[in-house]
DNA sequence: CGGAACGTGAAGGAGCCGCT
DNA sequence: AGCGGCTCCTTCACGTTCCG
């Protein structure tokens, strides 16, 4: 994934950005931030299912984050540093409240999201804008009702592109659970799917009224110039 | 071609729950 | 309280794919 266009040139390094960070730099401050608002935000919503609460958690982090900036001894780099410690809030936030899965208003979210797939140039008739907006809405959905451990890595795995490597960092976890849990975690999205898609694939690519009419009668008509009867289709 | 990363299945263990 | 069955999770091992 790529870092949205930045308002400010990136720092020349990440020491660099650290130096200037611990010496009171604001500009410092909202460089950092800006650079990983989007990835922050999208993985305290992925865990967390709500907007307020995910932009909450984020900056909570990030004042955590600042307020321990002495403590970052640069293993990782200061954006996995910020992500775990986002992660770690947004799993703390769902222990502190038991899960509350509403799909009224993810639905609604997701009506207001920017566009996420690509907006392809051309332009989509309104059945496949609704049909794409329920396999959204059911996508979704499915990921919401995953167990909390399997959505952390799905969420880390499949929307942020992290490797086993960093996600298995970021949660504390060995490299061998993430695999298991993102393998099951697209098993149990496949099942679900398969359930949702069972009534979308009914609305699919829909053929009906004048667009059935029209092509029915234009087969009929070159059947009939060439001379095959319906008997003869039938048993051929 | 070989190594790294990833995907997948199987086995074993831990925890939960109902029953006695 | 103790036991047994069940489910879920982790770990291990191995196959597959990708890339230099």
């Amino acid at each position: 994934m790529q870092v949205q266009t930045q308002e400010h040139p990136p720092a020349s390094g990440e020491s660099e950005l650290l130096r200037r960070m611990r010496g009171g730099d604001s500009h410092a401050f909202a460089a950092l931030m800006r650079q990983n608002n989007r990835r922050l935000y999208r993985l305290a919503r992925g865990i967390l299912h709500d907007e307020h609460e995910a932009e909450d958690a984020v900056q909570e982090g990030y004042l955590r984050a600042f307020a321990h900036l002495a403590s970052f001894k640069g293993e990782a780099t200061l954006a996995t540093w910020l992500a775990r410690i986002v992660v770690n809030e947004a799993l703390g936030r769902l222990r502190r409240r038991r899960p509350v899965s509403d799909i009224n208003s993810l639905a609604d979210s997701l009506a207001s999201d920017a566009p996420a797939d690509g907006t392809g140039a051309l332009p989509a008739s309104p059945e496949q804008l609704a049909a794409r907006q329920e396999i959204r809405r059911a996508i979704e959905h499915a990921v919401d009702t995953l167990p909390t451990p399997f959505r952390a890595v799905f969420v880390l795995r499949a929307i942020e592109q992290l490797s086993t490597k960093e996600t298995a960092d970021l949660l504390g976890i060995p490299e061998e659970t993430v695999k298991t849990r993102f393998h099951r975690a697209n098993r149990l999205l496949r099942e679900m799917l398969s359930e949702e898609f069972a009534s979308i694939w009914d609305n699919a690519f829909p053929f009906a009224g004048s667009r059935c009419d029209r092509l029915v009668a234009h087969v009929l008509d070159r059947l009939a110039r060439v001379g095959v009867g319906l008997e003869t289709i039938g048993s051929a």
